[in-house]
DNA sequence: TAAAAAAGTTAGTTACACCAAACTTTATAC
DNA sequence: GTATAAAGTTTGGTGTAACTAACTTTTTTA
């Protein structure tokens, strides 16, 4: 077993591709892998080609495209780092769906799946803690569009503890489940 | 003049490493770039070669390398999307300072302007907003580490109203400063 | 200042990833 | 069931970016 050496950021985009594709049709074909990656299709027999010797799809000429069990894994983690990225876009830093897709879309080659996980507990934290969630995203995004800070966040300290209380009497009926439990990095 | 298409991630180190070591040293040599981007020496002559035709670096061969105005722009720019990066990475997702400066080097080369101004208005409004701040920080360490979460944010929501007040006692003596103020995406 | 070392360049090669054009195979239609 | 269209492949060529090895220029040192 070769210790898996990384993919290129195109190799990538071409198994997300199939990926996609096979989840919205049975079969994968090499025109529509063309099409969504935006390449001539003889440039996806190579890439097929090249797919297929690291066990990454399985590819005969003239036959249909399946990703492996291998390519399904590796996939599966590049659509992970790309959603998780377009969360993060949209919810916290208020971009809007498009560029957020386009962005992720480049930067999900880039992050390592520390920075990724880190992410995803982020954007979680951001959602369950009473100071951080939806009011203070309220905040933030007036920040962003006139500059205003510190004097109003007041009224929001009010909303926080509002919603803390709020949160107490759910958290005294119902047990918690946890996910993404991210310890200290080793 | 050009519309200044994209740099490649490669040009994008080389112009990097240049504006660096101009600031360390007063002339940069071709040895230095090979040493910090890693490459060698005569790839970096090919590199030269090719900032020089795009009116990047002032480069005659055997001459020593400097940035030209429009260079300096470009490799400011990058300079400041990798300290942007980094900054979120070791501030708000509390990755170390190394891995935190690796990822920087590759994100730095997929990531658009308004993401990067974004998410240094994101992190300027965590330090300003008496919510977000230090204390909120705390709250996601431990959430990262064991898992805690709203059960314990009360606590800082003291913190946060005591520093509300120390904030305003501050507000009142002296004036504000803007930066960064970014308005809504046209 | 002449020899040696260091720095820089050139030439030739490799790998990746793309393209257009020509060709082959498979599918569709009449 | 054969003609045609669509899909897929092969061939040959481009550009980028790296390498090694051989060479030239510059700098250092003795």
């Amino acid at each position: 077993m070769s210790p898996a050496e990384p993919l290129s950021a195109n190799m990538e985009d071409y198994l997300e591709a199939i990926f996609h594709i096979s989840e919205e049709k049975q079969a994968a074909r090499a025109k529509d892998i063309a099409d969504r990656v935006q390449v001539n299709k003889s440039s996806v027999t190579g890439a097929l080609r090249s797919l297929s010797e690291k066990g990454l799809v399985n590819y005969a000429p003239y036959d249909i495209i399946t990703l492996t069990t291998k390519g399904k894994v590796l996939a599966t983690e590049i659509v992970r780092r790309h959603a998780a990225l377009k969360e993060f876009f949209v919810k916290i830093l208020l971009i809007d769906k498009i560029e957020a897709e386009e962005a992720a879309c480049k930067v999900e080659h880039a992050i390592s799946k520390t920075i990724i996980d880190r992410l995803i507990n982020f954007v979680e934290f951001m959602e369950i803690c009473p100071r951080g969630g939806k009011a203070w995203l309220r905040g933030f995004r007036r920040h962003c569009e006139n500059g205003d800070t510190a004097n109003r966040c007041g009224d929001y300290i009010t909303a926080c503890l509002e919603d803390l209380e709020k949160r107490k009497r759910q958290m005294a009926s119902s047990h918690k489940t946890r996910k993404h439990g991210v310890s200290s990095q080793k």
